[in-house]
DNA sequence: TGGAAGTAAGTTAAGACTTACTAACCTCCA
DNA sequence: TGGAGGTTAGTAAGTCTTAACTTACTTCCA
């Protein structure tokens, strides 16, 4: 009852995530292709089915319910959204700024590589009425933000960084640019206008962050 | 067939946007307060029934469709966000910061008061497979991203603002802070947050865009 | 007195999940 | 070593609920 995603205890080679069997992992790979075409929204128990190949009552025997599927899903997110960047923001040899900017940049070729999954999943999710779903959303969202304010406030203590805005608004602005480039994406999908977002807008921004510190 | 929202010509005092009557604008309120608790994707037509008062079948007597009672308040969100941003950017007494200012500012109240309605309506209307609402979006969209534009141009070729940027560019950055407000809104609500949002955000990033120019 | 606005009680479709059954594959021991 | 018994992963055909929309009838008031 209390298990999400029943597994034999963590499985062979192919599995992705920790936890998740050969099979899981190939009924969330498609599962999240669904979503990247029609949102979370969009996707039911027969359109996953369809997807792998086998019937509905098949899909039952791998996950428990829908809601596990969707968990296993945010399992994903989290491993492809949070897990890198906490690499990237304790790379000592880099700068803050450096690594603020590859942050910035790994979430945008996300957001382009796999169609907006991040925000659809977040938008989507976070209208849900189920409490565990919300929670996990809470919890994935304010790891991402969580990362970018600890290297944001020691790029600032380091003096690399502006003191004058506090760091939990410069993270939002941080995180606001990929997800302003995700709705973008889905909206007006154009990769001229996506290149140049991460060779123009990322520079710019991770700059702005030093800019101010000469002014007054 | 092609009417979508039906109505008897403009009609009296308390209609809201043109083309609706009393009724509808009520029903539209009712129907917008819904999305703004349970998304688009909770929304239903007995709920919208319930809320204003009366059956499902009365719902229909004012709306030929469901579809029709969206497309409704997308017109109610370009009235919101749209309509007064154009109006903002054409004030000729303020400078072009100023008016990018007052246009962010107003987003951001909007995503305050209305809890995040306008990207809750962008985003999950942007997996829509239903055409000509991803068609009224995308307009709406690329509209609000137009003013910006426009606006950031005019102010690079007054010399107010760094040219070493594209409008484009920049114009989806201004569009990123409200947009991240609104989702941490939605899952981390937290006022005094977004008080600070509001006080040293919106006057950094507009500040950015000059910023940039004492360089080089 | 007729039309605008409402109701009760449907219909139809879709979506999540279940049930009963089966074929293929292990395993283990007489 | 071959077959009994168990497990895994699958199928076909449901159930049950909900959601959008309809139909036939009523009520009220200008």
């Amino acid at each position: 009852m209390t298990q999400v995603v029943t597994s034999t205890v963590s499985s062979g080679p192919g599995a992705r995530g920790a936890g998740e069997s050969r099979r899981q992992a190939e009924i969330l790979d498609r599962a999240l292709d669904l979503v990247r075409e029609n949102g979370l929204g969009g996707l039911t128990t027969k359109k996953v089915a369809e997807r792998v190949g086998f019937t509905e009552a098949a899909l039952y025997r791998h996950f428990p319910s829908k809601k596990a599927l969707i968990l296993g899903m945010m399992d994903r997110l989290e491993g492809m959204l949070v897990e890198p960047i906490r690499i990237l923001a304790q790379d000592v040899s880099k700068t803050h700024s450096e690594r603020l900017e590859s942050i910035v940049r790994h979430h945008t070729m996300l957001v382009r590589r796999h169609n907006s999954l991040p925000i659809l999943l977040l938008a989507e999710a976070s209208v849900s009425d189920d409490v565990e779903l919300l929670g996990r959303m809470r919890s994935i969202f304010h790891a991402y933000l969580s990362v970018l304010e600890g290297l944001l406030r020691e790029g600032q203590s380091a003096g690399e960084i502006s003191e004058e805005t506090r760091a939990d608004c410069l993270a939002l602005m941080l995180l606001g640019a990929p997800a302003a480039l995700a709705i973008r994406h889905r909206l007006l999908p154009d990769a001229r206008a996506e290149d140049r977002f991460e060779e123009m807008l990322i520079p710019f921004l991770i700059n702005s962050l030093k800019e101010a510190k000469g002014r007054s």
